[in-house]
DNA sequence: CGGAGCTTTGAACAACTTCAATTATCGTGG
DNA sequence: CCACGATAATTGAAGTTGTTCAAAGCTCCG
């Protein structure tokens, strides 16, 4: 991989410097003067997921964290019963395996909720190179801190918040992630069932779906199955600012 | 403090080489021949927290993590209506402060709950260091990582676990914990109210109460206050392998 | 000894779950 | 192209778990 025209199609297809995630992946702060061994050295190899496929598999030894690069998966473990719970939902420069760098094991499955394809990111390279890039460094750094404190804030919101603000929440976290890779802050398609939805919220399906039609009754949202529309984004956020102002 | 001479007392107190944590705090895995830059560069000031005192207040610009040298710590947030969420607790050797890496401010309040010490650690120079000593690289990410692992463990089971389960997992997860500290793994003094038990459990504090009462009544627990005595951890342990079995 | 705060326990209530039935959607094959 | 079957979503009714409100007991500390 040194020589990039040895090898053309994959040097270009898996450099970082023109990919359209730079500015949220891992690339994030390198500069085009330090790309270069980034073009070269991070990403291991892009790999296609199709739907329903798993990426990664709870207990598989750790070796490399995996980016988004399309498509859309869900992180999932199973409880004692066997019952799934999810723990996260990815999209376009989001990583996964993290989890594992602490204990050397997967600690989840990633499954693909779409035709997805993924960068696949050796970490022990990833130390390496993040050794020489400072700024990779750095960026990892912050999208580990990230993911701390986004599960942080999901905590917060299942340690007793009511189911409605659960979901509000939750469509607003989407809509905002949406919105940064370009695509709309209001209309959206989801890509989980509402048992997937209510999993990682800790709320029954029928839940979720109840607060899904009484949320749009009152006029925040519109609801067509998967099709969910932002009707009034003020109003969701006022729901979390607190119902007792 | 470059010359250790100048500066004995502050050297020797400030020292990871000789620290009880070593094996469990940042320097996991630094040989000691690599110990000596860690030992001058890692820990800016060792500071005492009274009980009761705000070491990190939410919003605050961030610049240092903190480790707990001794005494323990709660770390939380407010919501919407000014309830407290407890987010975690620390002791000897963990880490508080790593949220807010990725947004330049602390996520949460991280509160003493006895008298305490930290040791604080400016996150540039951390990753300077980190830069240079590859294990110490290496064992900040596994902190980081085991944050991750650790919050995604409590939101599977403040997602639809049963209180007695949650409260079984928090005994048995503290419990542990103590005793890679060298403390006992059936006895200990609870540092944390019933109600701040259950802000972390998603529970109120009477919830709270009444388990600890049946887990005392099946035989499991003993129970005096804020003294637990794990009695039965297997039974325990059971109780969280799922009592569809 | 007194009082504040924490914990325990009881009783009524509410939110969410569970169970159940119906409807809608999508993919597939006749 | 339409019908069928499977899967997902919606909605209703009953049931549970945990919450809320309330009161009383226990500890620790001044």
């Amino acid at each position: 991989m040194r020589s990039p025209q040895l090898h053309p199609r994959t040097f270009a297809s898996l450099a970082c410097s023109g990919c359209k995630l730079r500015e949220i992946c891992l690339p994030v702060g390198i500069g085009d003067e330090e790309i270069e061994p980034v073009d070269l050295r991070l990403v291991a190899v892009r790999r296609q997921v199709r739907r329903g496929e798993s990426l990664l598999r709870t207990g598989e030894s750790f070796g490399s964290v995996f980016a988004v690069w399309a498509g859309f998966f869900k992180t999932r473990s199973r409880t004692a019963e066997q019952r799934e719970h999810v723990s996260g939902f990815q999209m376009g420069g989001e990583l996964m395996g993290l989890d594992g760098i602490g204990s050397g094991r997967y600690e989840a499955d990633a499954v693909a909720l779409e035709n997805s394809v993924v960068c696949e990111i050796p970490f022990s390279g990833l130390e390496l190179l993040a050794h020489e890039v400072v700024p990779l460094q750095q960026q990892l750094h912050r999208m580990l801190s990230r993911e701390i404190a986004h599960k942080q804030r999901v905590m917060k919101l299942l340690g007793g918040r009511p189911a409605e603000e659960r979901v509000a929440a939750f469509l607003l976290d989407l809509a905002q992630r949406l919105a940064a890779r370009g695509y709309s802050a209001t209309a959206m398609v989801l890509r989980m069932s509402r048992r997937e939805m209510g999993s990682f919220l800790g709320l029954t399906l029928e839940t979720v779906s109840r607060t899904l039609s009484r949320l749009q009754a009152n006029g925040l949202l519109s609801v067509r199955r998967r099709q969910i529309r932002i009707v009034d984004a003020a109003g969701l956020q006022r729901l979390l600012r607190g119902s007792a102002e």
